[in-house]
DNA sequence: ATGATTTCTTGACGATTGTCAACGATATTT
DNA sequence: AAATATCGTTGACAATCGTCAAGAAATCAT
């Protein structure tokens, strides 16, 4: 199961087979089930988690209203980056949409890894720069499209998560109600 | 003058006297005009760069219009994640909408940096997770918020903004049309 | 200083959106 | 399988927004 994250880690960098064995042995891995909170807001992140399986969402609460900020599915890195790096509480929230299974990398199995190898000082980086490049992605979509276009550019892009995800959520994330974006849909439809 | 990078980074992380120098020998500073491009989009970007003086603005360019992205101001990092990382053509321009000074870490100065000291990886590390933040906090804005909201928050976080900047590019920051940021001032100033 | 740009504001109008509410469809639970 | 909860669509209406256009204000260049 660990073997999905070092093959993903070996996209970015050469592991040894030294080291390949050192996540085998320190890398926990966490079940989640369905709706279940993995990080309340509040809280201080001490972990990166990796998907293995499933699909975690990223939320914050306004006003009593939860709004989508992000997905994550199998080979991506969650962070509460300004939470990790500077022991503050966390703003945002993030469940588990799916019955979901995730590495956890806490600061502790970091050191250690440290301690046996520099190399792992690039997961961290990778982690980071991932998230950067899908966040600045995000933006992008914000301010250069339409909310119709930010629907027709998900759908290219990540359109198997529209099988999986009930819509309402898929809504607030593209910055629309999910009355509006049935009617986007529609629309489109038309076309 | 450089300085400033130098204070900076030693906020994250302590550099030694020698390494001190080694950023005064190797980073590069380079002035910019008023509205001259840094950095067009279609080139290969291989540099960061750190603002000294001087304000920049990322925009993208959609159907002839341009769209701003974000503000970098005295202090920050600009780097086009994805063309760096990738060596892929960038999608972004950026512009100095002031005249502006700005330290130039091209890859090559930076592998020079690391065969001096491995205290550099720092460098790279903070700039991505300081843009990684920044970017974080962007979205949570956009998902969380409602234009006016943004204004507000936009102006307590970084008011002097406003006063150096022409508020039309506020506008498309904020993603709006600069006729509904005018009248959204005004609709505060009634409060 | 003067003229030329650029920037900001205001009005009018049509299009789009959010909200509230109702209804049907789909999943989930027991 | 029936009951319950969740989810998606549609309609109506008020609020907001983008666009176009015109004019005022500020800035810049000569």
């Amino acid at each position: 199961m660990i073997e999905k994250l070092i093959d993903y880690i070996e996209l970015y960098t050469p592991l040894s087979p030294t080291e390949r064995d050192d996540l085998r042995e320190l890398v926990e891995i966490q079940q989640f089930d369905k709706h279940s909170i993995i990080f309340r807001e509040g809280e201080i992140s001490t972990d990166i988690y990796f998907v293995l399986e499933g699909c975690v969402r990223l939320f914050y609460n306004v006003d009593a209203v939860d709004k989508t900020a992000f997905f994550y599915t199998e080979g991506q890195f969650v962070c509460a980056g300004e939470s990790y790096t500077f022991n503050k509480p966390a703003v945002e929230n993030y469940e588990a949409l799916e019955p979901t299974t995730l590495c956890i990398l806490s600061k502790t199995t970091i050191e250690k890894l440290l301690q046996r190898s520099a190399t792992f000082e690039n997961i961290a980086r990778i982690a980071v720069e991932n998230e950067l490049l899908t966040a600045q992605r995000i933006i992008a979509s914000f301010v250069t499209l339409s909310a119709e276009d930010r629907y027709t550019d998900l759908l290219e892009r990540r359109g198997e998560l529209f099988l999986r995800i009930p819509q309402h959520y898929i809504a607030t994330f593209l910055g629309v109600s999910p009355e509006t974006l049935s009617r986007i849909k529609q629309r489109i439809a038309k076309k």
